[in-house]
DNA sequence: CGACAAATAATTGTATACAATAATACAAAA
DNA sequence: TTTTGTATTATTGTATACAATTATTTGTCG
């Protein structure tokens, strides 16, 4: 049994319990269900026009995100992230995106490299038209191809599950002019202490750049977002 | 829709699903399984005389953890943990262990700390008695009631996760005399810290806790446990 | 009218049937 | 012998049927 290994990066969007673990998730994270809304297998299953089974596979995935609580034999009910779970979050990943910058000026190829100063050149492109929603995204991908670099799959995966749950809290923050521009004056003082492999100063600015976000956060009353 | 909130904690493990999902979770992390080993659903459901619905439940929730890759239409293989997992599981451990006593000291209650003297008396005594089964278990029990006390469901989830995944590493270094007296030495330690408030103390000492946990691991040599 | 109990309905848990896809075996041709 | 196309088999993906459990309604008695 030789290395099969398959890459599998990216989550399965294909068939259709990953559409409809995507769509309950996504449900969940935009704020769209309420907390506590029970959800029946049935329901969702004819709302999205496919039988229970498949739904009832993206229940327990959810579960096990802690994004819904299931009682068994009673139900599935939503669980929605907290103002205190962002915040939360937000110290974490502080820490932690230190690591992962830690990590990637100790690993990052040249080719890594390369796609980050890409990224990093439409961000300021687009920070200077204030294409708030372009921008959201390479905010995204800038961060993700960092976990990436870290060569750690474990970090990696924590980092991925936390991005995605404060999407809604990323996405207002980035939209105000004044938060954009410093954000992405704060990933290219990232970008060149990896490149010039300065392990310290890039643990430093990682931090700060997340503790900066969470300033901009609580300016904005987390209530209002979420 | 009043709170009918009720706290989940610990996992399903009384349906079917929950038996397989511990099932199989377990025969991964303790090393039965080889990497990349396929994971035939009717092959585990006949194993466990259950049916494919259960299995298929268990391995997407697996698939999630990450202990398993899922390629669609073509199946379900091992996915181990492996030695250089474990090493960024202590070094992010360390960090976050750090947080979390940190967080303990200022929400834990008075019953907790009195459970969590409790806890450290009896890994005392089985200390001395070198009763390392025991031990372990207590040293778990030890580190989830911190995790509880830290007030953070975020950061309880993910430290009770990696907690798990390196179960067996913990198993291996506890049981030996010299390092089970100081790994309760420094329990004792960090558990005066929090109850004395003294915050900066207490994440200090719970972070060289971990660390003194990985020079053991180094020492043992990792590939012989996993 | 309210409390309790039985009957009924709704919902989840599990097993199984069928469809779609991928792996394998085998035969024919180069 | 190697390659390639096809038939067969095995396995997963989804839907559905049935069982077990829980919630709701309804009816009776006080």
């Amino acid at each position: 049994m030789e290395d099969r290994q398959v890459s599998v990066g990216k989550r399965d969007r294909y068939s259709l319990r990953g559409r409809v673990y995507e769509s309950i998730r996504e449900d969940i994270l935009s704020g769209r269900y309420p907390q506590n809304m029970e959800l029946k297998e049935t329901a969702i299953g004819a709302e999205l026009g496919v039988s229970r089974t498949p739904v009832r596979e993206a229940l327990r995935q959810l579960e096990l995100e802690g994004l819904v609580n299931i009682i068994p034999n009673r139900g599935a009910f939503v669980n929605r992230i907290t103002a205190k779970d962002v915040q939360d979050i937000y110290i974490i990943r502080s820490m932690l995106e230190g690591q992962c910058v830690r990590w990637a000026t100790e690993y990052i190829t040249e080719g890594q490299l390369e796609d980050l100063e890409e990224t990093l050149c439409l961000s300021e492109y687009h920070t200077k038209k204030g294409n708030y929603e372009k921008l959201y995204e390479l905010d995204s991908l800038f961060h993700e191809q960092l976990y990436r670099a870290s060569n750690s799959r474990i970090l990696n995966h924590v980092l991925s599950d936390f991005h995605d749950y404060v999407k809604r809290v990323r996405r207002a923050t980035i939209a105000s002019r004044e938060r954009s521009v410093k954000s992405t004056e704060e990933h290219r003082a990232i970008f060149e202490a990896v490149k010039a492999r300065d392990a310290d100063r890039a643990e430093e600015l990682a931090k700060e750049h997340v503790k900066h976000t969470i300033e901009c956060i609580q300016g904005y009353g987390l209530d209002r977002i979420l």
